[in-house]
DNA sequence: CCTAAACTCTGTACGGTGTACAAACTTTGG
DNA sequence: CCAAAGTTTGTACACCGTACAGAGTTTAGG
């Protein structure tokens, strides 16, 4: 069979762990700190993964795994599985800045994005829905919990700089945003999460 | 009063139009890019605006105004409002690769997105709901808009190749996604997209 | 057994990014 | 008229992804 250079030192999965770990450290996945961190040049990188983007889909696969792939599965109620998963991917992507824009620079396609996929249409299907619809609303829901967390993320900013802006709304030009700024305060919050979330489930199986 | 020096040669405004110009010729926005769109060396652009995520920040802020603020006004359906809104938004920031990443490296505080803010508070009590649920419900809103545009463009590639990659799923470990592959193809089309949108609006109107 | 193919890893380098800093230049207020 | 304030530029730095050639290592085939 065919592995005849030198055997390799590593792995994709050690490179994807390094990534991990540059991500736990608080700063941004790049070719050159993940080498780093596994004592090697950048160029080595390139034997395990093609280029950049599949390194950051793998990645984006382990984080979706990190989450706990567990929460989705199992007989409890379909409506807890979904909701317990979403906000523990929050919390594993939120904790690491720099985490979700590995999503957006390319599709998820590993196997735990898979998985997720299976689950989420298990249980809409266990929630009554048909198979369209059920693929329809795997879809919704993991884009808008993606759209949460990512615009959590660009509107982190420290907690008194998010009031100032808020506070700084024009209230003649627009009066329902300033009435409502308590509200729009807490936007990045998990309740403001689960709250929509809901919604949208509510909405989903409602027909 | 107090303006001494020499009178600057650009403004802010024209600074975003050359960056949305360089999204229409299709490359990324970068500081370089619109320095050389209007013969001017990169650091001039700090004298407008102080780093590179403010200009993101007003550049994703017009792209929200081309979407067609009016769409979102007048005595029409709150429904359709949105939808229309939304569905404008969609096809701004897909028919220009590298508009939607604008979003995440700032928040959004210009006055377009005051503007739409004000005016999804307004439909939204136009449909019955109270002041804190029309906030919670605005930024839900939001939330699946922009975050279905970024599944969209990360999940780009050619259709073939797309196709392919459903293919390729195990049927046997992932029944469910292989039985449902049909409906998944058509994910990153606009019919989802309204699809999902119109249950999270039946969701949030539905208490 | 030995050579050649296949494979890993490194050194170097290129073009791209945001942006800091000092200097040159232009305008206006005192 | 001069000094302060503002604009623009030249140069430079650190970072990014990654292409390419070569060195070194292992195995398959003759």
């Amino acid at each position: 069979m065919g592995a005849r250079g030198p055997q390799p030192r590593l792995s994709v999965e050690q490179v994807v762990t390094a990534a991990i770990e540059v991500l736990d450290a608080g700063e941004q996945v790049s070719v050159r700190a993940v080498a780093g961190r596994l004592d090697v040049r950048p160029n080595t990188i390139y034997t395990y993964l093609p280029d950049k983007s599949a390194l950051d889909s793998a990645v984006a696969d382990r984080l979706l795994e990190m989450a706990g792939l567990d929460l989705l599965a199992g007989r409890r109620a379909w409506r807890r599985r979904i909701a317990d998963y979403a906000v523990a991917l929050r919390t594993v992507l939120l904790e690491r800045p720099g985490a979700i824009s590995l999503f957006h620079s390319a599709p998820m396609n590993g196997a735990a994005a898979l998985t997720v996929g299976e689950r989420l249409l298990d249980a809409f299907g266990h929630a009554g829905l048909c198979d369209e619809d059920s693929s329809r609303a795997s879809y919704a829901v993991m884009t808008y919990v993606l759209g949460a967390i990512a615009l959590s993320d660009a509107d982190a900013g420290t907690e008194p700089e998010r009031a100032a802006r808020l506070a700084a709304v024009p209230a003649a030009a627009f009066p329902r945003i300033a009435r409502t700024a308590p509200v729009a305060a807490t936007w990045n919050g998990e309740k403001q999460f689960r709250w929509g979330l809901d919604q949208l489930l509510d909405g989903l199986v409602s027909r």
